[in-house]
Order: structure tokens, then sequence, then C-alpha cells
DNA sequence: TTGTATGCGTTATCAC
DNA sequence: GTGATAACGCATACAA
């Protein structure tokens, strides 16, 4: 391995004057500048950060923790935290907890030994236990997507979940229907909660009680999706609409559907939350409240890297964002 | 921050104990165990890896650069790389190239400045550019999925691309088709060009010269398997059956005639290659040579692993696994 | 514009 | 079983 020595010594300066060509920090004449990166291209030095981060005391590397990595919005939320960090000269490390805490727990605990600068965080569960732990080591954090509970001082990227909910149901009570059934996501997950609540309050103002509606709850994933639907389709009434509470839970409700041989939206109107890129377009098109993901993953991380370089202790914000309602085939039509 | 010196002090040793108690390496009477373990607790004490590593000469982190993380045959390969290297106590550090050779040198010359224990790489191109600057630092690699050039020695671990598409063409000609066109990726990509090679072989077999094969080329996703799909439905005679080569330009090219008014498999037959996961289910089922994702990203990582622990300088392995063809709706069959 | 001395937090080496 | 010392490769503070 060269080292900044090999570099100074054959360059005939010092490993200061090399480092500081290297960083651009510092002055350095014309002459130096060039003897020095001719040697460093002649010996293929490269810099170690692992000992410039130790002295300077920053790696300048991003933590990304995500619940789940197989789903296209987070996937999203990715590419905006990636090319974000990445224009401010920031890396990132990308984590996948699959919903659960220990995982969360495990990673959190390596990347704090990472010494990583600061971390974006999709908590598995509404508690401030991963919160106080990152805060102990003085590393900045923000909370993305899911809300903490009140009382959690925290930066925080989230959407409208409530409201996104709402429409969607108010969509389906427009279009006629009387039986609306709700595939939630678990309890204990803020937008699982947010999206229950605006799926009730749309209910409630339609005139049913909450025992006249009709929740089952599962996990945000497709496999739960389907198993859901499948009781639901045991139940009789059978529901007309179906509201799906993320993407996943729908196409897993699509696909029971299309296996018991019924059609969307002839026999089963369904809307979801969040949206689907081109790959996993499937016939009909979903009509969906989508979440500006690659937005919030931009926002979140100029929020972090706020913190970081500007060393504010200013009180901490939370950004909320609008949803967008995108009304497609599977929600059918008062006309058929 | 607070340093092993802290935890020494507090709990009355030296902190080359506290080192020891750690990382369970050397001896220590229980007693001085359990003062170190407790004094780690009380004072919330997190290890700084970057001063282990520097010290070590090892940071326990592999890296795995991938050409497109929306694809879920990488995406399966990244699960099998990340729980074997879990396994042996091992980080993963995931970059996506998107393709791009350039991006591909950023990422290595990044992680090279890291301190990775080891590379996994996909290469963009086929040539060796990747693997000298990596060897140049001393650093194992296991090149994965594609081939380099002959002549340069690097451990491998691919699948039996040119019989994939040999058994799926075969497949297509037995099935009475006259009009087979290669829905092909980018020249310079060794596994486009062996699934070339196996189609060209088995259509000269059933005795079709090189002018009377139909061949596009494009990039391995699924706006490209659109566009080549709709140069292909223009021209006269339309072909009856298509081999998309790889799993995302079959799920472009089936949207393209699915948008044309055309239906797989009765107007056109498509098979491909890589399987999707249930979230990409689209109808009809896809006929495709499956390569074993997972596993490939075992058996690579297990080779690199081996390759740091093991120190040897034995030869380079070429370990090439089989496909399997799975035969579903999007064929057709003789029957209809 | 350049150099010297020093320390970041940890572990390898050797000693007791 | 445990400790003292030095060193990993680099950048900060200060001096020249």
């Amino acid at each position: 391995m060269t080292t900044i020595h090999d570099v100074a010594e054959r360059a005939g300066v010092s490993p200061i004057t090399v480092s500081r060509v290297i960083n651009h920090s510092g002055y350095a004449s014309q002459d130096t500048r060039e003897r020095v990166e001719a040697a460093v291209i002649e010996l293929g030095y490269v810099p170690n950060r692992l000992a410039r981060s130790l002295r300077s005391k920053r790696t300048h590397t991003l933590a990304l923790v995500i619940t789940d990595i197989t789903n296209p919005f987070f996937t999203t939320v990715a590419r905006g935290v990636e090319d974000t960090a990445s224009d401010a000269g920031y890396t990132v490390i990308f984590c996948n907890t699959d919903e659960s805490e220990s995982e969360e727990n495990k990673y959190l605990q390596v990347l704090l030994q990472q010494q990583v600068d600061g971390i974006l965080l999709v908590p598995a569960r509404s508690t401030s236990d991963s919160i106080e732990m990152i805060r102990k080591q003085n590393v900045p954090v923000v909370v993305l997507d899911r809300r903490l509970p009140p009382g959690v001082d925290v930066d925080t990227v989230r959407c409208e979940n409530e409201l996104g909910a709402y429409q969607l149901v108010r969509l389906l009570l427009e279009l006629g229907h009387q039986h609306i059934a709700l595939l939630s996501g678990p309890l204990g997950v803020s937008t699982a909660e947010d999206r229950l609540a605006g799926y009730r309050r749309a209910m409630r103002e339609a005139g049913f009680s909450d025992e006249e509606q009709s929740v089952i709850y599962g996990s945000f994933n497709q496999a739960s999706g389907s198993e859901m639907m499948r009781q639901l389709l045991d139940r009789t009434p059978r529901p007309t609409a179906v509201f799906a509470a993320n993407n996943l839970i729908g196409i897993g409700a699509l696909q029971a559907i299309q296996q018991a041989g019924l059609r969307v939206p002839d026999d089963i109107a369904i809307v979801s939350f969040d949206d689907l890129p081109p790959t996993l377009l499937t016939m009909p098109f979903f009509t969906v409240s989508s979440q500006p993901a690659y937005e919030m993953g931009k926002r979140a991380t100029q929020l972090l890297l706020a913190r970081l370089t500007k060393a504010v202790t200013e009180p901490c914000q939370e950004i909320v964002l609008p949803t967008e309602l995108i009304v497609r085939q599977s929600s059918g039509s008062v006309f058929g």
C-alpha cells in the first residue's frame, strides 16, 4: 500500500503538502501541485478514507434505513436520497430492516460504529428507542415516511396519509359503493394508522358507524394482501370495493380477486396508497393516492445535510407533503 | 464521544484489556470481563470501527457492484450475497452502476478508498480495466454474472447463457415457429453475446441462415424492450415468436404487444431469460430460462471469502451454473 | 507557500 | 491474565 508519505517523498515535499493538494485545502504553488499530482498518478496512490475520517471526524457518509427494499416506493425514496447526497459529496449506505425492530437496532449499531455523519430512518415501529440511541452518539437523524409518538422531538419528512386515504374512500363512496373494506397495514405503524383514520372519517361522514365498517389488519406486502383479500371474499355480503393500505397489498388483493375468477373493477373496485412503476403495470391500472417519493427522499436529505453543515440548533421541523389522487381504471366509474 | 480509554478507566483496567474483552480475543478473567462489560453499558460505549480498521487493516466489509438495481434478478443476487456475507460477519456495501462504465469506475475508486476487504463485480463492459485497477490495490475480486475477455485471469461465477438461450429457441422451434426474433441486449456485454450465440446455434441447426435470422439490439431494460418490439411489429412478415434476452426486455415487449391490440401467446409467443418474482406477475405467465440468482450471489461470496481468509494463491476458478427451463403460458403450445 | 509536532481511537507486539 | 509502548495513515494547530 502506498501512503501519503511515499507520494511526498517522490514529489520532494512534506506529507502535509500532499494532503493539501489532494484535498484542495490551503495554498500550493503551481509547481508543487503538478509534482504532487504526477507522483500520485505514478504511484497509483489511493487515499485511505479510514485514516482521513479518523483524524477529521467526518466520514462524508449518510445512512438510509428503510423497511422494505422490494417496495418501489422506498427504492424511489432511495434514489432521491442518493442523488441529493451525491451532489453534496456524500456517500449513502443503504440498509433494509424488513419491518423488524431488531434488524433496525442491529443496523443502527453498526452504522454508529462506522461513524456515519447522519442517519435517515424509516422507523419499523412508533417508538423513540432508536432515536434516543442515535442521539446519545450525537449523530443527526431525520425520520422519513412515518410519525413517531407525539412528544418525540425530531426532524420528520412525511405525507398527508390521513387526507390521502380520505380522498380515496370518498371517491369510492361517490361512485355509489356501500360496502367498502380496508386492507390495512399493521397497527403500531403510523402510516397504517393514519390511513385507517382517513378511511374511518370518510365512512363516518357517509353515515357508516364503526361497526358497519370493515377493516382487516395485515402487513405491507403482497402475500398479506392476497391473504386478507381471500378472507374478505368469504364474507357475506361481499364488499364491492376495497381500499388497499399500500401498493403491495393492492397487488396481492388484485391477484386474489383474479384467482377467484372475479374481475376488477366490474365485480370489485380497488384503490390503493402509493403508485407503481411501469414495470409493475397490471391490467387494469390502479387508482391510487400517490406520495412524492423522490421528493420525500430529497427533502429529508436536504434537512439532514443542513443539520450537519450549519451546525444549527434550530427547533426540529416536520415537513408534511401532499399526496396526489390519480384516478385510473381499477376504481371503476358510475357508468359501468 | 466515549472511547476505549474511558471504559478502561471506569473498569479499572488498561485499554488493551477492554479491547480484548470486546473482541473476545485473548484471555480475561471472569471478574475483569464483567467489570468491563458493565462499564461499556454504563457509558454507552460504541467502538470506533474507523480506528479499529485503520489499525487492524481489515474492515470486514465487502462491496457488491451491480448494473441495475431495479432488476429483480440482481436484487435476488444481492440477497444471496448479503445473507452469506452476514453469516460470516461481513457487512456489504451495495453500488448500482446503471450499466455505465464511468459510474463503475467512480464507485470502485470510492470503495478502494474505503478499504473494503473484497469486491463482487458485475462489470458493465467486457474489459479488464476495472479488474486491473482493483488488483493494483491488492483487493480480492470476484466477477459475477458476466464473462471478461479470454485471457483475463479472475474468479468468476456465472450461468450457462448460451445453453439456456439455445433451449428457449429450441422450444419455440419445436412448437412450429418459423419466424423467431431475438430482442438482444447490448453487444459488449457477455450475457447478451452468449444468449445471441445460443439463438444463432438453435436457428442454424433448424436450417435458418444468419440472414434469415432476426436480431434487434437494445438495452437490458423495459423501455428498450418496448421500443424494440414496436420496431418488430412493423416488419413483414411479422415474427410469430420472440426471444427476449432478459426479463425486463420481456416485460417491455409484452406491453408493446398488448398496446398494439395483439395477444400473447395467440398472436405472438414470448420467451425470455431470467424469471420474475410474484410481484411482477403478469398474464400470461412467462416461459423463461431461469438463473439461480440467489445461489450465484452465495457462491460468489463464498469464493471471495475463501480468498480473504485462506490467503490462498490457488489458480482462479470459473464457476458456471446451469439455468432451468420453466415452460409456462407465454410460449403457447402446439395445441393452440 | 511550506513544514514540524501532535493526536485521532484502536490494536499488534512484546514484556511481565 | 494483564499492561506499556508504538504504530496504522492522515489532518489540525501552529510555526516559519
